[in-house]
DNA sequence: CTAATATGATAGTATTACTATCATAAAAGA
DNA sequence: TCTTTTATGATAGTAATACTATCATATTAG
């Protein structure tokens, strides 16, 4: 079976649909990996136009600014993400099951989904992780939040604190558990490999460790400690 | 009594120490100022030598760059932090009080510090809370941290994950722990005021939630649930 | 009294982050 | 088929950024 993902994206992420055209996933797809190979700061549309062998002129027809890209593609990121976490939890009954199986999205190295072509998960992961806060942690979150760019991690945050309450309805602070869950994933795992006595991680760091102390983190807070 | 504080600051910090001159004390304050109002992407050495009628090259024998003198502020309010912990759970012999001691002192609104002239903490806080992780967020986190410019941060969590390890001696994430508390004190911070819909935080929001939120977690995953 | 040091004044450069205009090729509509 | 819209490319230009370099001058220290 060969399926194709492809998510509504808000209209505000980008002033010509980036999916709709070869140009547009090219921009895509190239400027992951630029971002992934030299980090955001240094990535520039001019840098991607020649990599892409197109212009600077013709990329600003399809995002208004650099920033702008980067929050389209931590949005598809979220997106993506909560599409995972619904395939992957239907079906299963138990609300801990489900919290576990989270834990572990949040958590594992990203392998390379095969139904969305232009876009290389496991390098979009990496962004996200380095790069996924600077989309809010600006002077204009607020005009952005009004516009909707940040709903795609709204949405995943909604569902996993509903997943939350589903394993104990009296939890106060599900919202909270649940955006500190996905923060932390990224936290901790960028400490492990950069940071790493900020940690409790080994030498040879995996991501087993980091969903132990998150697993223990949730499971613990609502009273199910293993 | 008037007491005067002074930290060492790692040398690879700065290129001239601004606390030996006025005009360094000047880049201080003012750069706090200016980089709470309109945020650290738009903040250049060329805007603050106006403001503080100086000259963009003078700024530059003081600081490398600006992401250098960001990493110096937030370096400083670590130092500061951990100043503040220490002085404040000294004589506590009970380690659960101590941390409920640090997690007041990461979650409360600052009141600025007149044993500091010219260092405002309660920008500084703000600052921290919304540039801070942009510090060690770059391409160049191995070198900076290889000549130890986020050795405040670190210490700073070693002493809390050392206060956890007394309150529960056989927890096996006591730096995970600290660095997450730390972290998620900004956070919920930010995300309570920017970014409501990932919190579970009222319309009028305050301190006294995001540090009942932590508290929760941190006592919980110790076990001490009250 | 001299020498070192700190700051300021000024200028210059490569790069960034755009905006504007025009040409042309391809696709869509009549 | 002809025409018109649309997409892209080519080129140029601008203000601002992030520096670096040089020289003059005032202050401080030996």
């Amino acid at each position: 079976m060969s399926v194709h993902l492809r998510f509504y994206m808000n209209e505000k992420l980008f002033l010509k649909d980036p999916e709709q055209s070869e140009l547009g996933r090219k921009i895509i797809s190239r400027s992951i990996q630029l971002i992934h190979q030299n980090g955001f700061e240094d990535f520039t549309f001019r840098k991607l136009a020649k990599e892409i062998s197109s212009t600077e002129a013709s990329i600003y027809r399809y995002f208004e600014n650099k920033h702008r890209l980067l929050t389209y593609l931590t949005a598809w990121y979220w997106n993506w993400l909560e599409y995972q976490v619904s395939f992957q939890t239907n079906n299963i009954k138990d609300a801990t099951e489900k919290l576990k199986v989270v834990i572990e999205l949040l958590t594992k190295t990203v392998e390379n989904d095969d139904s969305t072509l232009h876009v290389d998960e496991k390098l979009l992961h990496q962004i996200v992780i380095t790069e996924g806060a600077k989309t809010f942690l600006t002077q204009h979150v607020s005009e952005d939040n009004a516009d909707k760019l940040f709903k795609p991690y709204k949405d995943l945050c909604a569902m996993i604190a509903a997943i939350v309450l589903e394993a104990k309805s009296d939890y106060i602070y599900p919202k909270s558990l649940a955006s500190t869950i996905i923060e932390m994933a990224h936290f901790q795992s960028f400490f492990m490999k950069n940071l790493p006595a900020l940690t409790d991680f080994g030498d040879n760091p995996v991501d087993e460790e980091v969903r132990s102390f998150i697993e223990n983190l949730v499971f613990s807070s609502l009273g199910q400690n293993s």
